[in-house]
Order: structure tokens, then sequence, then C-alpha cells
DNA sequence: CTGGATCCGACATGATACTG
DNA sequence: CAGTATCATGTCGGATCCAG
């Protein structure tokens, strides 16, 4: 990981990642690899969408953790928040160019989860009969 | 999201994802999107590791959250646990052909944040200042 | 060295009520 | 409709101690 925010404490690793706490592109990791986030930006693909549009698609996101979600997408300049001031409010959704470019490597992450969701339920099937039969 | 665990509800969105929380699909994606776990697969790539090494590796990681990552992604199939009866222990750990796999696409996350860093600090700080200002 | 078990506090999140 | 504010809570995760 080429980090910018922390300071060389020498010593780098083989495959030069910075794994330190302070490491900026940890810090940003958490945030888009966080459970709605990721959701968000998978949702968001060339569409605009409404807040509740969005409420409604997630199922389980409380109105608040939606909120918060966006704030922070749209802090990192990930998603474009658009509002248009009608009454009743209409407030729209959308990824940024920036957005977009994660939106691809996040759709392979999920891409990957549907190709091996079998194969990983397979594999705790498996390790909960080992662990049922050692006790 | 193809999702093998919930029950047809009908009314499929758009990019047929089930974006419904008893998605295996999403289940999976929270586990493998963890702050913890996202790491350790980062770092084991073709490498064997010692528990001790791992936790060397990552700053800040707790034993027992590393104890408790690995025995997840043991059981989710991707790493392999290898105990090798001497003394004092020695126990390796290592992606399986599954781990392997999901390897390449988080590092391709890895590889987005890093090379998207400095927009996302832009943002941030250009987010924050109109804020400042707002207020 | 590699954990398991326990305790406990902090923070993230949910639920609810209210507002422009 | 799209939030904000407040309160309640439960889970995550750290610290510590112990064991094979």
């Amino acid at each position: 990981m080429n980090c910018a925010n922390s300071v060389d404490y020498g010593d780098p690793d083989p495959f030069q990642w910075d794994t330190r706490e302070d490491c900026q592109v940890r810090q940003i990791l958490d945030r888009v690899a966080d459970k709605w986030s990721l959701l968000v930006i998978a949702l968001l693909d060339s569409r605009r969408l409404r807040f509740t549009e969005l409420r409604r698609e997630i199922d389980g996101i409380s109105q608040r953790m939606l909120t918060v979600t966006l704030r922070q997408l749209e802090r990192d300049g990930l998603v474009q928040r658009t509002v248009h001031p009608v009454v009743p409010p209409r407030v729209e959704y959308e990824l940024t160019p920036l957005g977009g470019t994660l939106h691809t490597t996040i759709r392979s992450l999920v891409t990957w989860t549907e190709e091996h969701q079998n194969e990983i339920a397979a594999a705790r099937a498996a390790y909960d009969e080992r662990e049922a039969r050692g006790v």
C-alpha cells in the first residue's frame, strides 16, 4: 500500500503494503468495504435514485444508516447528491465518475460472492460437521 | 444477486440483485469485506504465515480478533490452517485455491484505493471546506 | 507459540419522535 | 419526502488471565 498518511517506519514487507493503522488506504478500505456502502455503490449503477427508493431497495437499512452512509460517500466524492427545490423535497443520488470506477471493482466482489456462495456454504457445512464430531 | 437463501418475493429489481437481509450473498459479503478479513486475505498471497507473523504484519489487530477472523476464514474454506505437532506449537495459514480467487478480487479493491486515495482526500477536504463555510 | 475463556466498555446501529 | 435529534441497546472488540 502506498500510504500517503503515515511516516516511514522502515522495514517494508515483501509486498510493499502498509498495514499500519494510521494508513490512509486502510481507513478508506474500511469505508468503501463497509456493509452499507457496498450495497449503495453496487445499486447506483448509472441510475439516479431517490432517498426513499434506495431505502426500499436495501432491505433492512434504517433511515439513519442510509443517511449516514450517503453522507460519507458524498464526502468521499463517490456519490453526487442533487436536491431539487420542490415541495415535497426531491433528492437524487448518483455515482460520480470516481464512484463509477469503484462500482466496477465492487461489482466484481459481488460477482465473486455470487459465483462462490455454494462453495462457501459447502465449506461451512463441512467445517461444522467436523466440529460437531470433534466435540 | 443470485440468492440461494431466500424465498422468491417476486418483483426483482432491474439489476437482478437480491438485496434482502436474509440473502446469503449479503451475509458472505459482510464476512469477506470485513475490516480484518480483507487484510488477512490480502496479505496471504502464496505465502504461508504463522499466527505471530500475521499479527505482526497487521498493525492494531488484537490476538482475539486475529483468532476469530482466521477461524471464520477457515470455516468459509478460504484459508487453510496447518498445525505442526511440535513444541512450541507452529501453526501456519495459507490461502486455499478458493481463497486465492478471492485474493485477486480483493487486491483489485486495494489497488483501487491506492490509486484513488488522493482524489478521495481532496474530495473530503473540499466537502469539509464547504461544510465549514456553510455553518 | 497459539490460542481459549471471560469480563467489560465503547461505539455503531436501531427505534422513535419531530421538522422544514 | 428527506432528513435531524434523541435515546436505547447490543454487538464488537480490547484487555486480561489461563492452558496445552
